[in-house]
This record gives structure tokens, sequence and C-alpha cells, in this order.
DNA sequence: CGACAGTACATGCACACGCATCTAATGTCT
DNA sequence: AGACATTAGATGCGTGTGCATGTACTGTCG
């Protein structure tokens, strides 16, 4: 009676046990592959491009969805914070690769649009970011 | 006949952007996935544990591979550089949670071994990591 | 043995990040 | 209209990171 408790007992224990193991295998092999993009993202775009992953996302973001592009669309669309949004779009501006623009409506907001040489980069970019995924995504 | 080309190139051009776009959606899961699980991870392990995700990781390695971690072994767990994986375990071993042997052998080297409060630590610390990767891992 | 390349880890430096906070503008409630 | 909460974005600050380099040690070759 007791040892049959016992057994159920290390048998649900070996269950969850189980299932914990595949959930942290999964969350490994989630940081490795992400690891390993971002990584190559990261330096193969700012050697050939002189841009980060996030400024290409955020490019991205801005030559595909070109209209009513707030900052905070551009804090949900890449994933990170509003601070880390606000410098990197300073950053693009002092590249000249966007432009602030005062958002009438709401003078509180800005308008965030890509200009000429920011689209320009972004399709020479674009080949290196393709071409990374292709090699490090499967 | 020309028409016939241009059709058919114009459909490789469509299957290899069909193809393209679902990496770059593959992509964005990744990163999406991966951001949710690390942020809450960070914040949570921080906010009840007083370690961060990657000091966390470190510990799991140290306190269940125990035995013949390098620092360089560390390196290549966690997803860190070199110089990253230094400092973490410096700032491990100023909380008294792991400890920097000498290794005899090669005198370069050193070896990384969890303390009985580091073991402590990650042991609280692995319930808070499970129930997050729980959370947020579908 | 002595010089010289290679390796393991530490550290100076610049920089991107998140958190907390600030500023300016908007909405709301009386 | 005036007071107060709320929101958008900027910024000071502390910290973690990668790159380049430094330091100590090992291995090799003449």
């Amino acid at each position: 009676m007791c040892l049959h408790l016992m057994s159920v007992h290390a048998t649900l224990v070996a269950v969850s046990d189980v299932a914990e193991q595949g959930l942290v295998q999964e969350w490994h092999e989630l940081l490795a592959r992400y690891s390993a993009v971002f990584t190559t993202l990261e330096c193969r775009l700012q050697e050939r491009h002189g841009i980060g992953a996030n400024e290409f996302e955020a490019l991205e973001r801005l030559a595909t969805c070109d209209f009513k592009c707030r900052s905070a669309d551009l804090t949900g669309a890449i994933h990170l914070s509003q601070s880390a949004t606000s410098r990197l779009v300073a950053r693009l501006e002092k590249e000249g690769l966007v432009e602030r623009a005062l958002c009438e409506l709401d003078r509180r907001g800005i308008f965030v649009t890509i200009t000429d040489a920011g689209r320009e980069r972004y399709l020479a970019a674009k080949r290196t970011h393709r071409e990374v995924l292709n090699e490090t995504l499967r």
C-alpha cells in the first residue's frame, strides 16, 4: 500500500522530470539557435554595411511599413525597451538613414521615416541579411 | 518564346521570394520567442534570487557537470564571449557562489567550482527557472 | 638552453542596454 | 478653466558585453 503510493509518486516525479528536461532542452536549443544567428548577423552586417542587427530590423520595418510609423511602433516591432529604441533612432538619424518628424496631431509623438540613403542601405544590407539567415537557420 | 522565358524567370523569383519570406518569418518568431523567455527569466530570477539568466546557466552547468569545469568550458556552454565569461565568474565569485582554483597541470587555466551557497542558490532558482520556461515556451 | 609561436584567462575601453526619471503634451474630472 | 493623472519620447546612470590587448604560462623548434 505504502509502496504502491510511493511508486505512483515516483512515476509522477519521473514524468514531470522528463517533461521538465524536455523544456530545458528546448530552451537551450532556442538559445543556441538565436545566438548563432544573431551573432553572425551582427558581425556580417557590421563589417559590410556598418549597421547592427537591430538597426537592420528597424530599417526593414520602416522600409516596408513606411507610413504611420511612430517611435512606439518600432519599440513593438524590434525587441528592445523604449529607451533603447529612442537611442537606436537617434543613431540612425545621425547617420542620415532616418528622419524624425513632429506629429502634428499629437505633438508628444514623432514620426520616423526612412530616407533615400536609408532605403539604399537597407536594400544592400537585405542581401547580406537573407544570406546569413540561409546559412544559419538550418 | 521571350514571354515563356520571362514567365519562367518570374516564377523562379516568386518561389525564392516565398522561401525567403518563410525564412524571415522563422527568424522573427525565433527572435520573439527568445526575447520573451530571456526577458522574463532575467526579470524573475533577478527579483527572486538576485542572479541573472546567464549567471543561472553558469551555475546550472557547474552544479550538474561538477568536475573538470574549466573557465573555457563555461564559455562554450553559455553563449558569451571569453571575456564576458571571465567577468561572469568574477561576479559569481564575489557573491561567494563559485570558487576559482588554480589548475596545477596547466597553470594558465583555472578550475571553477560551485560552492555550497552556490548550489543552494541554484536549487532555489531552478524552480523559478522551470516555472518561467513552462509559462513562456508555448 | 633560448627564442618564439600559441594558449588561458584578465582587463582597458567603447558602447548598447534597461531602469528610473524628466519634460512636454494630452486627456479627464470637477 | 484649473488641477491631476496619463502618455510619448529623451536622458542620466549603472551595468554587462565584445573587441583588442595584456599577462602569465606552455609547447616547439633550432
